[in-house]
DNA sequence: TAGATTGTTAATCGATTAACAATC
DNA sequence: TAGATTGTTAATCGATTAACAATC
């Protein structure tokens, strides 16, 4: 295994999708998985899944593939995924809940230590194994825990000042599923997941699809 | 308003930001809008927002900017988000309850005529104003009203069933939020949505940040 | 008028794809 | 051995950015 590169960012978004189906064919007791096997099955270009592994430092075996348990760790390393990320989930509605109850972060390293929300009646329970809180603890617990990822998902009225109090604790890196854009300071990296997007290019396939007849 | 053009994605799915920005100007009374402005507030090169607002045919006026009417119109109708499309969504759990309750796919066309779920305790309730049904009642439903688009929040492990439930009901696009990488007929469009992408990318934005210093 | 902004054409940049020798 | 697959280098493609005349 050669040492871990740069990639480009449509790169990075496909990792997962391989390490899905990597993780797959290891639970079939598979030792090699080839990148003709991984393209056909995402339908992608055998070329360009070779080069976007090729970012992960695995070397492949010619005629069998690339070996499915180094691949499986290098992607991790290469996304860090290797370690845990303590974070804090503010917002405990119905996406919120959602996103706790996904088996699939903490196995990528998200070590979920608490949620918070306004609403009385959810403070103090256990929503998908994470306890909630009430707003006024983020502080402490963000110290206590040392956490620096926090997941936004509270109303778009009040995401710029729940922002501004994550990164008075000292949030350094914000998942922003509100559709607000914020203002951060320098230092703070963002990810903005906009699912208006997602719709736009549906609605745009549905679109060319009908005018095509 | 000159007639609209082919875009490319990354300009379909900055569209809905721009959106967004030229509604909140319209509240405000602004009669113009200038890409500067709008690059400005979404940290984007002036430039691209110009080549990118092209594409709805828009005519804009040297030093005043673009007519805020206009581009709200001209961007809904590129996205064919000026007319009404029928949707069903299934699998009422956290995620799907969310996204019920998002008032703004109703403004962007999106037309909910119910959800469907297995849960007995589910059915018949309301959630977020759209009925909720049995999964039995997909089909007469979808056929009924028309249905050609659904949004797919059901566990993974029940994805490729209900998706080829969906299609021989007559759906023929879907929003799939699971992941999933579903086998379809050709001429039934899927839009992706890939949480673990954007957890992907915020990672390596925080690992690039810290080898950094 | 002066100057900010648009819209178009050209240049650059970066990602994808092609070609092909190396290899197991 | 024969042939499928890797990995690298080069070519292509497409998106972003630059330059600048037109214009209100």
């Amino acid at each position: 295994m050669k040492s871990t590169r740069l990639a480009s960012l449509p790169t990075i978004k496909r990792l997962p999708s391989y390490l899905h189906l990597v993780e797959n064919a290891q639970a079939e007791g598979k030792e090699y998985i080839s990148g003709t096997v991984i393209a056909e099955e995402l339908e992608l270009e055998p070329i360009q899944v070779r080069k976007d592994l090729a970012v992960t430092g695995v070397v492949g075996k010619p005629r069998l593939g690339f070996p499915v348990d180094q691949l499986i760790q290098a992607i991790h390393t290469f996304l860090h995924w290797d370690r845990d990320h303590n974070a804090i989930l503010v917002g405990a509605g119905n996406l919120g809940t959602a996103l706790l109850g996904y088996r699939e972060f903490r196995r990528r390293g998200m070590n979920l230590v608490g949620a918070f929300d306004l609403d009385e009646k959810k403070i103090g329970k256990d929503l998908n194994g994470t306890p909630v809180y009430p707003l006024g603890r983020i502080h402490d617990i963000v110290i206590e825990s040392a956490v620096r990822m926090a997941i936004l998902t509270v109303p778009s009225s009040h995401a710029q000042a729940v922002a501004d109090l994550l990164v008075k604790a000292g949030i350094t890196a914000i998942w922003n599923f509100t559709n607000v854009k914020l203002k951060l300071p320098p230092g703070v990296v963002v990810q903005k997941e906009d699912l208006s997007s997602g719709y736009a290019v549906l609605s745009v396939k549905m679109r060319l699809r009908s005018t095509d007849r």
